[in-house]
DNA sequence: ATGATTGTGGACCGGACGGTCAAGGATCCG
DNA sequence: CGGATCCTTGACCGTCCGGTCCACAATCAT
């Protein structure tokens, strides 16, 4: 009917999401995300509302690419348990990417905006059941397959090793060294992911 | 020599602790300091230099106290293994205590501003250690006292016990029900700290 | 072509923030 | 008692921020 867009919504989240990632919500300013996207202050209120639901569009798109790529991965593995062990990887691909360390946008936006935002918890919490379910399916096809013991209950596992994975994403941002890092992955999930064989 | 000062340390670096444990460091203005602290900006000023050395020297204090806390707890026990245990507590204690959940100040605070503050990120880094080395100990004593299995690596172990305890923390932020995170916490201490006679 | 409609860019605003400063008050020493 | 010294208070400042608004550009329907 008129003018259309100059942009792509999705390369716009994408750019934006980058920003907060890096410096986090308060250390963002309009002028960065401005910068960061190319548009004018203008275009981004029209198109996404206020700086703060900018910031929401940006965080579901983030982990609604994740939820994709996880399900992708545990879906397609061959065996589930090998998928599992990749539940871990991710923080030591935070410690040795090109880029700053910078962890994982939802846990740090929960930390950061959580006390104030509770549309952010909301959020928080609902991307922590689906992963849980994502993950314990996951874990009840490695039982199936006779690579976990079968006795574990696959929900509580799901959680351990979320767990595990922010707690070590957390280890990644303090600045840990990548060789001390990985091991303690390796002896999380050692522990969490037992070989039934080797008893 | 001359007037003396009308407070105490030590109590208003507890006050703004707890208001940049409440809020975080960018969400606490100046006028909330002066607040929970009931000094003017002067005083605040010529006493601790600008916000970000207050901040400094709150989180100081309270890694300092919570090392204390832990070495006590650590030494005190009559059987270490105990002690461990109790390692993975604290985030259920902020899930169930009178505030609200608030988490560990050091990590909130290292994913808020880690990336822009390698001040910040240092002293995680070294809180860490310290507490890595804390834990190391206590694990070695519980080996010794048949409690734990011997060929386990304590500072190994002491490192997954931190990052468990630090993603417990977080899912606790989630807004996680104490229930779970109970059942959660109870099922990372059943498999980090193994009873060497059950098998 | 022309007008209706939507996107775009940037000037502008009110307010909040961190930080400074100067004047006054309290305390101690001589 | 008096002056030196430090503490305290709060007014003040420059800056930056998020948000609004308006004039202009680009497109489409007629």
């Amino acid at each position: 009917m008129a003018r259309p867009r100059g942009f792509d919504e999705k390369q716009v989240l994408n750019a934006v999401r980058d920003q907060f990632w890096n410096a986090g919500y308060a250390a963002t300013s309009l002028e960065d995300l401005m910068r960061v996207s190319g548009l004018g202050k203008g275009s981004l209120y029209a198109a996404f509302g206020d700086k703060r639901r900018l910031f929401l569009r940006a965080l579901r798109s983030y982990t609604d690419d994740n939820h994709d790529h996880l399900r992708k991965a545990l879906t397609e593995a061959p065996r589930a348990v090998v998928a599992l062990r990749t539940i871990l990887e991710p923080p030591i691909g935070d410690a040795t990417g090109a880029g700053k360390r910078r962890g994982c946008l939802m846990a740090n936006s929960t930390l950061e905006l959580g006390n104030a935002d509770p549309e952010v918890l909301d959020h928080a919490h609902r991307t922590y059941e689906t992963s849980t379910a994502l993950i314990g399916d996951c874990v009840a096809r490695a039982q199936r397959e006779g690579d976990l013991p079968a006795e574990a209950d696959p929900i509580a596992l799901a959680r351990a090793l979320l767990a595990a994975q922010q707690g070590l994403l957390f280890m990644s941002r303090t600045g840990m060294d990548t060789a001390t890092l990985t091991a303690t992955a390796r002896s999380l999930a050692n522990q969490l992911l037992p070989d039934p064989h080797d008893g």
